[in-house]
DNA sequence: TTGGTTATACGAATATTTTCGTACATTCGT
DNA sequence: ACGAATGTACGAAAATATTCGTATAACCAA
């Protein structure tokens, strides 16, 4: 077993590192606040999951003051590639270019992100 | 509460799905020996979650003789469509190109599929 | 200073998912 | 015909994830 290799984040712990990653550092009231726009949820059950990212490494904080700070250890990019692939191996057949068309064709781009796709596609053509 | 919506697979649901979906019909036994290619799991394991799916109506079977022959009912597409979207919103903050960029940057697509992927920006940059 | 407000810590209840043992029925080869 | 192999059903343990109540400390405003 692998022991080095980065926990997965659940679904609630991935909510708040969206929040983490956005805004940088935040208390848990902050993280809180934004949470429940979307959801009901208690302010302990936030804290106890803010702690408990704590103790897996996903976050560290700052304790010098009575309120705590956070921040999200775990990289953005990282995270969101680790989600990529367990998606394209889970649910696509390993197949990228499905899940790109899939994403593409059900969700709405601006033609300046087509643009930049395009570009994208172009620059790893000519690195094959 | 919304009633109708199809039932979100699990993990382990979707590793079952995916085989279904390849296969078409399968045996418990068929199902199992392609799981443990990957990953150690006991046969009644494989058959309990399959009788779980079958509850929540993942998929449906055909019991007329003793060994069951499973069929997914739900969608390939649809639930595609509803882990992306999932994902686009849960790590990519809604971004789809974000999450496309992503997918393309990390994994391997050969010519072929770059081409169908930029035939299909085309056709999306006319509709708009 | 004192009471209300805002924090953290933490145990424990719930809920969900995954795993497996055991009982029992059916089938098949010899 | 009968024992081994193979199948299903199902309860329940184990592992994970989520939620929340309660204790207690720190802070702030009157």
């Amino acid at each position: 077993m692998v022991t080095d290799q980065q926990h997965k984040p659940t679904e609630s712990e991935l909510e708040i590192l969206q929040i983490l990653w956005d805004k940088g550092n935040c208390t848990v009231r902050e993280v809180h606040e934004i949470l429940t726009l979307e959801k009901e949820a208690g302010y302990t059950t936030t804290l106890k999951l803010m702690q408990i990212m704590h103790e897996k490494g996903l976050v560290k904080r700052d304790t010098s003051a009575k309120t705590h700070i956070y921040t999200a250890i775990v990289n953005q990019q990282k995270t969101q590639e680790q989600l990529v692939t367990k998606l394209i191996d889970n649910a696509f057949n390993g197949s990228a270019a499905r899940l790109v068309m899939q994403a593409l064709g059900n969700h709405q781009s601006s033609k300046d992100e087509i643009e930049a796709i395009k570009e994208y596609l172009d620059k790893l053509e000519k690195q094959q």
